[in-house]
DNA sequence: TTCAAAATACCGGATTCACGGGATTGTTGA
DNA sequence: TCAACAATCCCGTGAATCCGGTATTTTGAA
């Protein structure tokens, strides 16, 4: 294992990596003066995208850890961290896992599960799941009716159903209702 | 550290649970006979919600791994891990952390990624952006002129625009895009 | 200053929706 | 056995939508 090379700034590191220098790995510090860590991580993806990159944070920002997964860190450590778990951790994302310290996993899953609305119920039928299903894939009553060998009314009356049942009064009312409550 | 239950299913030990026994951490295996981990993690979590859950797995199964982190898991582990490795896992959830195996964070963190769209780029104006987003809240054309202090057919030319751009012929049509490419 | 894009406004016809009503089959669980 | 429910079908009316146009005024950038 072998550091080749250590820049100040971002700027600086992808100057070095457009004219061909291709690491397996690069260590980033997230709040950088310049161009962010999170900026920096996207165009180092761009133009190196087999490039693993750890980011290296002191632990505060939910925002941040949020983007950077976004952009595509490969793990993602406290400044605080111990060289035997850096190295450790660059070994692991050669490995094809992603090291990430556990406390910042933790954010990480507080995220996820805030994310995952607990998808409410209304009561919908099979039926009119399915009709609803179509809905949302921009078919009109008389598509559906086709889709489903049914006629034109049965559709319009699972429709008024189903409106009645998410308390809305318009398709488009019942496709936003279906996203934000994951009723999918 | 002390081990003071171990049971052979889900059953056994949310049987214990209720009868006053709540343990600061439990170690739980995912494929498990009868109610699945998953399921079990739900009911563990519901009767006693300061209970540390680590999970443990076989690794594979990505849906598996989403839903046990929605249902509020607080670790991670391969079923592989090492004696010492589980024992700092206990630690660290009880320190506040979530010990994700690497290999396994690498796998959530490649969901988060992917449950990031980039934002579709359609070339919306201002203005049509905001009558997409009334036409989300399930507002008619008509309402959405008084809001906007619009005539009527303003507002209808702004949607026909915003249908092209789109390439979509219907509101639900639309308003299931701005969804799935998170437009708003 | 000039020019293009955006925002605004209007029309008419064909189509689709929303929603009120009524009615007939199966299946299922009490 | 029977009620409840899901799924199916039908109708009519008035409102809203979709779509093809055209045209004027702001506004921002070249």
């Amino acid at each position: 294992m072998r550091c080749t090379h250590a820049f100040g700034s971002c700027e600086e590191a992808l100057k070095a990596l457009e004219d061909e220098f291709a690491p397996e790995i690069i260590l980033m510090d997230i709040g950088l003066p310049g161009i962010s860590g999170i900026e920096g991580l996207a165009r180092i993806k761009a133009i190196s995208p087999s490039t693993g990159v750890i980011m290296l944070t002191v632990f505060d920002d939910e925002k941040q850890i949020f983007e950077a997964i976004c952009s595509g860190a490969s793990g993602y450590l406290l400044k605080s961290a111990e060289p035997h778990e850096i190295t450790g951790a660059v070994r692991q994302v050669l490995g094809g896992g992603a090291p990430i310290d556990a406390r910042i996993a933790r954010k990480v899953l507080d995220m996820f599960s805030r994310l995952s609305v607990p998808m409410g119920e209304y009561g919908l039928t099979g039926r009119e799941k399915e009709i609803l299903r179509l809905i949302v894939d921009g078919l009109t009553a008389k598509g559906i009716a086709e889709r489903l060998f049914l006629s034109f009314h049965t559709v319009d009356t699972h429709v008024k159903n189903i409106y009645t049942k998410l308390q809305v009064h318009s398709r488009s009312g019942a496709v936003a209702k279906a996203f934000k409550e994951r009723l999918l």
